[in-house]
DNA sequence: CTAGATTTTGATACCGGTAACAAGAATAAT
DNA sequence: ATTATTCTTGTTACCGGTATCAAAATCTAG
């Protein structure tokens, strides 16, 4: 900045405002300091600039992995609406692990960003403290936490598994099965499973522990599914795989027996992924508002660093999904 | 810092040293110091740090487009290795435009980061420039690009190509169409083409243009490539895909004709995703190297850095792909 | 016991910008 | 014409650390 600086005849500071707040300089500077840019190829240091002006243009989101196709609409939500505000995006995974979240977000403050969002809402003591003590927006996505660190932005799973149990219970089945992915340390699959329970007792339906079954992500996964659910009741009429593509997994295990869906079995699944339109027959599922979490959360993060509107603080963003039914319910 | 070194009663420099390089300072201090920075809560300014050492520890990585899966492994191959080694992931996508590509080279370079990796050889010419100035080491990944910018991580997307369809080839087939992403903006598409028509030419197979067809991404484009290339030459006896997941649509539709696969027609994929494995029959595919890369890219790049290793500067690494013969071939 | 070498700690300048205020130039008001 | 006001530019200090070198403390050897 300094060559920019004297190669144009001015200060710093001229060249700084040149940039920065191009209105605050006369227009003859400003083409001069512009000339000099160009010629001396200068990019400004950000981490200067950050460390003078105690601002920061860098946000953190804190996913539990990042191979997992569903997030990647979040992030390119996210990505989208940080970009046209000239914002950057760092990522960093947990592995599912609370303490392992800790230390990224320790990690992350001291790259001093300017806000985070979390995809997770089950955090340390210590986590907690400390994003209390950072006056950082905060934007927990993917689930409704009980006690939110600030702003929420995300579906319910609760009401979605809730609403997609329903859906099933009113066409008529009786003997609803439920297939989650390991519930032990995600609060997500934990809401879905309570979702489930709460619709079968609205339902007025009977509840066999038997019918819950929790396995790994994928397609193989799901062709155990069947097999445990059908070993377990074989009298079973629905199955509701909330997690990953486990229903696709299910629907070929149906198909090897020879069973017909939804006759003998009903399928069922939790997140519109493209697969589930196209096998035959096409699953039923519930559409959730991935990317628009991300761009609805970039956008909050943005209004409280820029427009420091503290009035968005601790809101609560409810998104509405949707029960798309299709041939195999 | 400067409370943390007032509660430990030393100067700041202890302070710096007994956290960065505590064996430089005698045991007493350090434990002095520790404890100040446990009561106070005291999270070091990175931001600072960096600035006033002129390291950084951020790592920037430029992908054509996050939504899509197959970038997903090679991101956690690189956040894996870079998380612990105490390094940072900055993330951006190009959507596939060399313009775009550049404006977040340059930002990345705004916020001095300690290495890049760029999932394209497509570069504008500001860029490169941009580029050999910064002295920052470069990692090119997802194709062996012809005149690499620095290092190079990836395996070879003509030889990939090349290898799938020698081994159609050899397996019998001689009208072999060849379904492609779009390849106008797409340097890997390009080079996926021309090892097709390389092995044609060395299995001594004639080429017919009309076998050639591009689509967009998705099951759904699956289906119209199987009806595009037959009404083209309803002759065609196999099908490679070498993209994204249409060898399945292509599968569904030849389901939905009533066609036996591979006896009507053979089809073959070019990743190795979960879902061609469990299909029926299940997808002849390539085996790609896609965590390894990232893994690899993060090591060389942290030794450039770290260990100052210049003699890796320019280095390629072609790494291996795999031909994995399944039932629809 | 003292000079010399080594280790540990501190003082100071600086990394590359921006905030805050001051000074000078241009414009408006009296 | 003179003063008050506004606009533009510059000066200085500082953001929160680290490099560098000097000083103090400790150790080693003669």
């Amino acid at each position: 900045m300094r060559d920019v600086a004297r190669r144009a005849g001015v200060s710093t500071m001229t060249v700084s405002r040149a940039l920065k707040e191009p209105g605050k300089v006369s227009e003859e500077m400003r083409e001069r300091v512009l000339r000099a840019v160009r010629e001396t190829g200068y990019l400004p240091n950000h981490m200067a600039g950050n460390l003078s002006s105690n601002r920061s243009t860098t946000i953190g989101l804190i996913v539990p992995s990042i191979d997992n196709s569903i997030y990647t609409q979040t992030v390119q939500g996210l990505s989208e609406v940080l970009k046209h505000a000239g914002f950057q995006l760092m990522i960093a995974e947990t592995g599912h692990d609370p303490d392992e979240e800790e230390e990224i977000i320790n990690a992350f403050l001291s790259h001093r960003v300017a806000g985070l969002v979390l995809h997770s809402a089950d955090h340390t003591r210590a986590a907690l403290d400390t994003l209390g003590k950072a006056g950082i927006p905060v934007v927990e996505t993917g689930n409704m936490p009980n006690q939110p660190v600030d702003m929420v932005v995300s579906y319910s799973n609760h009401d979605a598994a809730f609403a997609m149990t329903m859906h099933l219970g009113r066409l008529g089945y009786k003997r609803i099965a439920f297939a989650s992915l390991h519930s032990a340390h995600n609060d997500r699959s934990k809401d879905r499973i309570r979702g489930y329970l709460d619709a079968l007792e609205t339902l007025g339906l009977e509840h066999d522990p038997r019918l819950i079954v929790e396995s790994e992500r994928g397609l193989g996964a799901g062709v155990e599914v069947v097999q445990r659910v059908v070993h377990a009741d074989p009298e079973v009429d629905a199955l509701f795989c909330a997690g990953d593509v486990l229903a696709v997994g299910a629907l070929f295990e149906c198909q090897r027996r020879g069973w017909k869906v939804p006759d003998r079995l009903a399928i069922a699944s939790f997140d519109d992924v493209d697969l589930l339109r196209h096998v035959s027959p096409a699953i039923t599922t519930l559409r959730l508002p991935r990317n628009q979490i991300g761009e609805r959360a970039a956008r909050m993060l943005l209004s409280r660093i820029i427009d420091e509107d503290e009035h968005l603080q601790g809101s609560v963003v409810d998104l509405k999904f949707e029960v798309i039914q299709r041939d195999s319910t």
